[in-house]
Order: structure tokens, then sequence, then C-alpha cells
DNA sequence: CATAAGTGCGATCGATCGTGCGGTTATTTT
DNA sequence: AAAATAACCGCACGATCGATCGCACTTATG
């Protein structure tokens, strides 16, 4: 503990950049990343322009550092809480659920960040672009894996396609933050879970494995 | 024919309008309707800053013109070839199969142009949010009244939820069209045929109903 | 024919954008 | 103690933004 440093030169500036990256996400979140400017963000945080340029170095790496801290954020809130689940439909499941209270819940006052920011630069190449899109691969990849764990312990029918099913999946929930956002309507993520439901009672070897819930 | 006109006054203004409107669809389809400027516009076309923003009178309503060139384009393309066939299952699956169609060959070169412009104005209040929240509504819509037609005619079950099969249905199209655009991918979008004849078929009062292409 | 209306251009405005430079201050390293 | 490093500021730059003029030209309307 005596190597416990109060408040040093590092410590300063990750705890600005921190300040600055909070205030980034929502913004992004609801204006998109490219509508994030530095003075904006200077003003709001009552820093300069040039004081918030330094501590990213770019425009690019402070959209970088936004999608990172969005990505935290993401996980701590939607994976971490139910990676502690055993294996199996139940867990797949949860993460659907947790995802969709995540999206409900506006962690980010614009909807799903992922959802906003995969829309507005899907089409426009360069490292923000691939950013994402190694991001959506590492969420697809996730969901999958549950699905295989699932599989793994005899709770899905084995003619049932593990990407097949991702996709749907992801399908249900991406549309129920959209529409959710668009409309300021919560009641279709009562429509989503309807639908991941009946998606897993039909890919389940047993029904009752799909918690009522 | 003697009453026709080689160019008019209104007719020129139309026809630039047309043009200026063929280049914003197409950037605001992969860049979005906030990068619509009147100076990259007016640069393309070699027109003046100034007459292109003459032509619209404001940015917004340049924004919702596009809007509305774009609706044109997506209802010829999509809705109208499927239009004139016999209400049906096979005509609700003919309209999945076209905007899948539409999305695939890029009419817009980001992908779907209400997906773009959707996300990126979800959160956003203003006019341009209320007529995409509009068309939004008239798709979901007519995609339900087709829907009911099968209904009607016998063809779908009737404890089906309209509502909720309209739902699902728009879910596997719109992730297509961005897993596609993301991903640079078009294999996801046999993934959505699947997943909506798989839909169908369980909506089906008879399964045979539903097409195999 | 006279007048009104619309297209289109050039110049210009205030605001905002991302970026760079120089300097001050506090902290860490040598 | 000296030097190096990083945070942070004030200031200014060139570029671009949406918007507003005045003006020339063409066409529609009375």
């Amino acid at each position: 503990m005596t190597e416990a440093r109060v408040d040093g030169r590092v410590q300063r500036g990750n705890h600005t950049r921190g300040l600055i990256l909070a205030r980034a996400v929502e913004i992004a979140s609801v204006e998109g990343l490219a509508s994030l400017s530095l003075g904006r963000l200077s003003t709001d945080l009552h820093l300069s322009k040039s004081g918030v340029f330094g501590l990213f170095g770019s425009k690019e790496e402070l959209q970088l550092a936004t999608i990172d801290a969005a990505t935290k954020i993401y996980i701590d809130t939607v994976v971490v809480p139910v990676m502690d689940l055993s294996p199996g439909l139940a867990k797949v499941w949860r993460l659907c659920v947790s995802w969709l209270d995540y999206s409900r819940g506006r962690v980010f006052p614009g909807g799903c960040f992922f959802y906003a920011v995969a829309a507005e630069f899907d089409a426009q190449p360069g490292r923000v672009r691939e950013t994402i899109v190694a991001l959506s691969a590492r969420w697809a990849r996730l969901v999958e894996k549950l699905i295989d764990q699932a599989r793994a312990v005899g709770e899905i029918k084995e003619e049932v396609e593990t990407a097949q099913l991702g996709f749907e999946l992801v399908a249900f929930m991406e549309t129920a933050n959209a529409y959710s956002v668009l409309n300021d309507d919560v009641s279709v993520y009562r429509r989503s879970r309807t639908a991941i439901r009946s998606l897993l009672r039909h890919a389940a070897s047993d029904p009752a494995l799909v918690p009522q819930d």
C-alpha cells in the first residue's frame, strides 16, 4: 500500500478521460459518433477544446475510445450477470432477457449504443467500422457459444443449426430495440420475449426447459 | 402534344431537384441524412451552393425531400411488384422476398435507406423523425394487412397474432440488411429467407401453401 | 406588354469544425 | 537538483457548415 499514489499525473488524465468518455457515450448513442465534437464535449465538461483534443490525439481516436468505453459498460451490464449460470437453454434465455433489459433500461439514452453506431458506420470504411465489425462478431460468437453449450448438455435438438438460431435470436433483440427507440414504446419488448421464447421452445429437446419469465 | 413544353421554368426546377435528390439518397443511405451538405451536393453536381439551397429552402426541407424521394423508389421497387398478386400466404412471402431482393440489390448503395435514417434519427425529435415514424408505421400496416388477407382466405391459422407475426417477419428482414451491409456478406439473406419461411410454415393452415423459392 | 414568379449564380456572413503551437503547472524519472 | 513527461489552457489557423443577400435570366400570368 505504500506504493499507492493518491493522485498522480496519469491518474488525473485517466480520470478526465473517463469524464469525457462518459459524456461521449451518451451523445453518441443519441446523435451518433459523427456528432461527437470536441467543442461540444469541452463546453459540456468545462474543459478547453485543446485539452480534450490532446487527451485523445485525434477525433478518430476519441471515437474509438468511446466505442471501447461503451463496450465495457455493455459487457458489465449484459454479459457478466449471465456468465456464472450453468450451461443450458435457460442460460441462453437469460442472456436474451438481459439484453432486452439493457435496451429497455436505456443504459445508453439513445437505446443500444452498438445498434446506433453500427447503422451509422456500416457502409463507411475505416477503423471505426472495423472495430464495430469485430465487436459484432464477438457478440454473435457469444450467443452461438451458449447455444452450443445448451446442445452439449442435451437441451437442444441435434438438427438445430447454431448460426441460424443465433441469427434469429439477435434479430428479435435488435428489432425490439429499434422499434422501441423509434416509437418510444416499451410494449415491443413483450413481443420480442414472446418471439424468443417461441424460438427456444421449438429448438428445445423438451419445451419445459425454457423458463416462463 | 402542342402543349408539351420542352423546358419550362418549373420543369427545369423539378428536373434539377430530381438530380439533387438522386444524389442525396445515395449519400444519405451511406453516410446519413446529417452528412447531406449543400456544399457537397453542389460540388458533385456542378451547381452553386445557393442554387441548391434555394430549391429546397432549408437543410431540413432537403432532408424531408430526400426521404420522400427514397420512399417513391422504395414503393416502386418493393411494394408495387407484389400488389397485384392475389391475397394469401404466397403474397406475404413474395413481399418479404421482394424486400430482401431490394436490400441485397443495393438499390441504395448503403443498404436499406430507411434502416439507415431510422437508426440515425430514432432518438432525435423533429420533423425528420416524425416522418420516419409515419413511414415505419405504414410499412408495418402493409405487412399486417397482407397477413390479415391471408387469414381471410383461410391460409393462416386463426390463433396466429397478426402484429406478432408482422414483428417477427420485419425483424428477419431488417437484421439481414444490417448484417449484410456491416459484413459485406450476402449469405445472410439465405438465413433470413430460411427464418421467414419457417415462420410462415408454422403460421400456415397448410405448410404446403408457402412457396419453396 | 407589363408584372410577377422561379431558377441559378457569386459573394458573403457568423458559427463551428478538427487541428496545431506555445506556454504553464504538476508529477515522475534520472 | 535537473530533466523529462503529461495535463491543461489560450489562441489561432484553414476549412466547411447553413443561411442570406443582390443580381441576371427565363418563363408564366395578368
